[in-house]
RNA sequence: UGGGAUAUCGCCAAGCGGUAAGGCACCGGGUUUUGAUCUCGGCAUUCAGAGGUUCAAAUCCUCUUAUCCCAGCCA
């Protein structure tokens, strides 16, 4: 069987390719497991992008979306809402219906009691102090339990009881019988089920024993058809114990585990633990905070799932630990808004200027591209009068010859309009400059000025009689440290500065602009309309990510 | 001090015995009504270190070093 290979290639798909040829497997099957325990962020988008991204790309290979919900007290519906629609939204579809291990509880059952009946497995009845006693340390084995060689008529009997819920929380569990001594820590006896009487979000009441991770992970794996798992590192240790799970029961399918490296992004958190936590303490207006490095943050921001997805492709699979810059991230949303997002003017600092020649009544519609590229976009437009607005950080009164805005007795380019020159200003009691007066040259529509003068610097500016104002949010990493994973008090690290609120102005022709799509506010950087709070009385716009910027000053 | 893994440019990452891809970042030139974009050029005689095998080694073999993960009835 031949494999149209598409995507980029990686150990894991050098892995596939090789089972392919080999025979080993006609087609190929994956899965993304989350746990609905918080909402998907950029780490698991790099695992999204593997494992729906292979099935993508090889022949009749399909992944499924499953919910790894074995743990009731921290898993919610709510999760599992969200992280559907953050799939699709990344562009995705998994095959079928969506599964959850829940769904496996009674085959788990029936494969936990093959086990006690092989003798492979024994309810102990230790507390959580004493198994931990017992199990050793990295370098000294641990001892069996005193329970380890009960009559397999009584563990099959006391689990029984269990799932019948004669037993409190923490009195009983199931564990494998494999070898206390191993060096490997995961395979001295480990738990595989204990007692919670939590109600589940999928299957209610009806439990009161659920399995552990490694139990469930491997079966439902190879009820599913998987023939490549794949998770993060971490899980190495593990795998000699999914293994022996599939090796004991009376499955047909074995599943090969393979692991891959986390994504690490500098300044940014990827625990979900932790991301809880900002949005607990309110450090962030929630898990879709602009800041947040989630799907739904991201996605809020205005950030393109194509975006994120090329990300994704860029930074590779490997085993080898790595922290990948925020710069990457941000090389990939720029790349495809510049050619996706139409051209808009919006001053984000507002300073007043009047154009003393212009007739006061008269306001004239300019023709701007949306683009400057690509005609297809169109074309919008743009009123000018005598009154208009440009940013204040575009004027000086006086500058050096680097400085290629407006200056004080110098002439600028208005983009897509005339050329200007300032002429004077007029300041408030403090100071403040609150107009600057210009005189325009009605010969530079569209054209340089004919006698040759050379006009270098252009600016911006929106019509002051016919603007919107608008809210523009700039945002900043949330961190002020390249690894906040490292640090034990996150407010010490915490930028405050990351969230920087600017009252100013936009062009009318955004006055009915739809939430999430993405602009690029001419030389200020890309936004979109933040898809909670802008209205249209009150427009609010998140800067996804400035322009880049090689000016040095 | 047990076990498992990983070491190629500032950050990612190809490479799989035949003489160091690519991306991001950075540095320069050009174009430009966005200091954007685009474009041209530069950017590892060297692959954690030391030995060895070979006509030939980042790739094979030794040893050393560094870093990460594992002692939840979490996933």
């Amino acid at each position: 069987m031949t494999q149209v290979e598409t995507g980029p290639s990686n150990f894991i798909r050098n892995i596939i390719d090789n089972d392919l040829q080999t025979g080993k497997h006609q087609t190929i099957q994956t899965r993304f497991p989350p746990e609905p325990n918080g909402y998907l962020h950029i780490g698991h988008a790099k695992s999204i992008c593997l494992n729906f991204g292979i099935a993508e790309d090889y022949p009749n290979a399909l992944c499924n979306l499953r919910f790894d919900d074995t743990n009731p007290v921290k898993e919610d519906a709510n999760y599992v809402a969200a992280i559907e629609a953050d799939v699709r939204w990344l562009g995705f579809q998994w095959a079928g219906d969506i599964h959850y291990s829940s769904d496996y509880f009674e085959q788990l059952y029936a494969y936990a009691i093959e086990l006690i009946e092989q003798d492979k497995a024994y309810v102990c009845e230790l507390n959580a102090e004493q198994t931990r006693e017992y199990r050793g340390t990295l370098t000294s084995p641990g001892k069996d339990s005193p329970f380890r060689n009960r009559p397999i008529q009584e563990s099959l009997d006391l689990f029984t009881r269990m799932r019948a819920g004669e037993f409190a929380e923490g009195s009983m569990m199931l564990r494998a019988k494999i070898d206390m001594a191993s060096a490997n820590m995961k395979m001295r006896d480990p738990v595989i089920y204990r007692i919670r009487f939590a109600h589940h979000h999928q299957t209610g009441d009806k439990w009161c024993i659920y399995p552990m991770y490694d139990f469930t992970h491997c079966i439902s794996d190879a009820l599913e058809g998987i023939t490549h798992s794949l998770c993060t590192l971490e899980f190495e240790d593990h795998r000699p114990l999914y293994d022996w799970v599939l090796a004991n029961i009376s499955v047909a399918c074995k599943p090969r585990q393979i692991e891959f490296s986390r994504l690490n992004l500098q300044y940014t958190l990827t625990s979900k633990r932790k991301l809880n936590a900002l949005v607990n303490d309110n450090l962030v207006s929630g898990w879709n905070d602009p800041r947040m490095p989630t799907i739904s943050g991201m996605r809020r921001r205005g950030y393109p799932a194509a975006a994120i997805r090329e990300f994704c492709k860029r930074i590779g699979v490997t085993k080898q630990e790595n922290t990948v810059e925020l710069a990457s991230l941000e090389a990939c949303v720029r790349e495809n808004l510049e050619s996706n997002a139409p051209r808009a003017m919006a001053v984000i600092d507002p300073v007043k200027v009047i154009i003393t020649n212009y007739e006061n009544a008269k306001t004239e519609q300019l023709i701007a591209p949306a683009h400057p590229k690509d005609e297809s976009m169109g074309t919008r437009s743009v009123p000018f009068s005598a009154e208009l607005f440009i940013d204040r950080a575009d004027f000086r009164e006086e500058a050096n010859k680097k400085y290629k805005r407006l200056v004080l007795g110098k002439e600028v380019r208005l983009r897509n309009a005339y050329v200007i020159k300032a002429e004077t200003v007029i300041k408030d009691e403090a100071g403040t400059i609150t107009e600057i007066h210009c005189s325009y040259d009605p010969e530079t529509l569209g054209k340089n000025p004919s006698d040759g003068r050379k006009v270098k610097g252009v600016i911006h500016w929106v019509d002051a009689k016919t603007n919107k104002p608008a809210e523009f949010r700039i945002y900043e990493r949330l961190f002020l440290v390249e690894n906040p994973a490292a640090v034990e008090n996150i407010h010490e690290v915490l930028n405050s500065d990351s969230l920087i609120v600017k009252q100013g102005v936009v062009e009318i022709s955004l006055a009915d602009n739809q939430v999430e799509k993405a602009y690029q506010f001419e030389r200020e950087g890309y936004f979109c309309a933040d898809s909670k709070d802008s209205t249209a009385q009150h427009l609010v716009f998140n800067r996804t990510v400035a322009l880049r910027d090689s000016w040095g000053e």
